[in-house]
DNA sequence: CGGTTTCAGTGAACGGTGTTTACAAGAGTT
DNA sequence: AACTCTTGTAAACACCGTTCACTGAAACCG
């Protein structure tokens, strides 16, 4: 069964415990806690030896990162799955607050993965779920006509491969879709609605709202309306 | 005419000189690089002798804060009175881009003020501009009427609350508004435009669109177009 | 003017950090 | 049993925030 040899399998498992020390650090303590020593000590070693699992602070940082957006990912599709409705209308709506939810449970981990001037993002893991649905979302017919002469004659190289973006994200899944369906008109607007999911939610994570929000939870539903019907959804749910 | 003293002089003085390096270092190294150490080094001073001006480098990075938000409003406003077409529209637009700019040109500043999950936000230096503008443009008539029952009830309580605070920046400048003008579905199309405006703005100076864009300005000027519609503008450009 | 107070700045120290280096000791291999 | 590979250690270096006792000069006051 385990093919692996003892050595490896003790060393799976200490660089395991890094990474849990490491994740547990961030979210009670915040980014400046992420210490090679704290990491170290609740593990029972010395910090040098670390440096046998990484190569550097940074590297870790960057492995946390991608940890984060793995375990958002699986977080994200295990809402998605929970909506049984087969409607794409409202598995959007799943996953849009599935990842308000996650993001005000996990405000340090969001700062560190959505908001720091870092290098463009090893989206691989976190991108997965947004572009499958989005893809998903697009190749439904449920989704209502955009025309391509909708959008700006100068967005169309960056929308078209944005489209083979997406495509790719589905058909790696199985799916086949006509191009005609996956119209420039249709990518702008999941383009855009992300724009306004992640504006909600980091303005929410990071307390930027203009005024108090006492609730803010309806002003997001409310926005999730109005984003599903900008995107083509009639009212359904 | 200076009434001050010598020594109230000099300190003035070394504390502008502090700011100037703290906020050198940000630009330069980014957050974790303003340290007392360096920014003593910067002065020829030793990093004890800053403890005579702040409680703690927290407070430092506070007062940083408050500097960068005064400087981004500085500018903003400059933008906005190089506007000379007096239409608010145009000084929507010219503002919004303005902001946009700003952030780009310094990402460092724009990831410690706007994503760092802090306090509340120490909004009075920054927030005026946008908050008197808004107010401003909701005070316009070139507004369009949105009914208050397009927006839930549910937040009824919190507009009203934003409303209030519109009209006292507004009122700061002696511009009077009769509250029929300033009625909770503009309002909440301005709070939407915040949300649209800050998440543009926010994913591409973190590198966070789902693709590589490889000119966001036109996007952004689209996103733009749209809003101002949804406020309530005609195209008048 | 002389004495005193105020205060910006210093140097040393404490415990914390990332990182490098030389070294020990066990696991795996031959 | 001898050898290598790997995982850990301890010591050291330079840096960090912060505290404390101190100096020296400016400001104030009788």
């Amino acid at each position: 069964m385990t093919e692996a040899t003892r050595r490896e399998r003790l060393r799976a498992e200490t660089e395991r415990e890094i990474r849990q020390a490491a994740r547990a650090l961030l979210v009670e303590s915040g980014r400046d806690a992420v210490t090679l020593r704290a990491i170290a000590r609740k593990l029972g070693i010395t910090a040098p030896a670390l440096y046998r699992y990484y190569d550097s602070h940074d590297a870790l940082l960057r492995q946390l990162c991608d940890d984060i957006c793995a375990d958002m990912a699986a977080a994200l599709y295990a809402d998605l799955a929970a909506d049984t409705s087969g409607q794409v209308g409202c598995q959007v709506r799943a996953v849009c607050h599935a990842f308000r939810r996650w993001a005000l449970a996990h405000p340090q981990e969001f700062a560190l993965v959505f908001a720091s001037p870092r290098d463009p993002l090893g989206a691989d893991q976190f991108g997965s779920v947004f572009l499958q649905l989005a893809g998903r979302l697009i190749a439904s017919n449920l989704v209502a006509n955009h025309a391509d002469d909708d959008v700006p004659e100068i967005l169309h190289e960056d929308l078209v491969r944005f489209q083979q973006v997406l495509m790719d994200a589905v058909s790696v899944h199985g799916v086949v879709v006509e191009d005609s369906v996956l119209n420039l008109g249709k990518i702008y607007h999941v383009v855009q609605s992300w724009v306004r999911l992640y504006g909600h939610v980091a303005l929410e994570v990071f307390g930027r709202f203009p005024f108090a929000v006492s609730n803010p939870e309806p002003m997001f539903d409310s926005m999730l309306d109005q984003m599903l019907t900008d995107i083509g959804f009639a009212e359904d749910a």
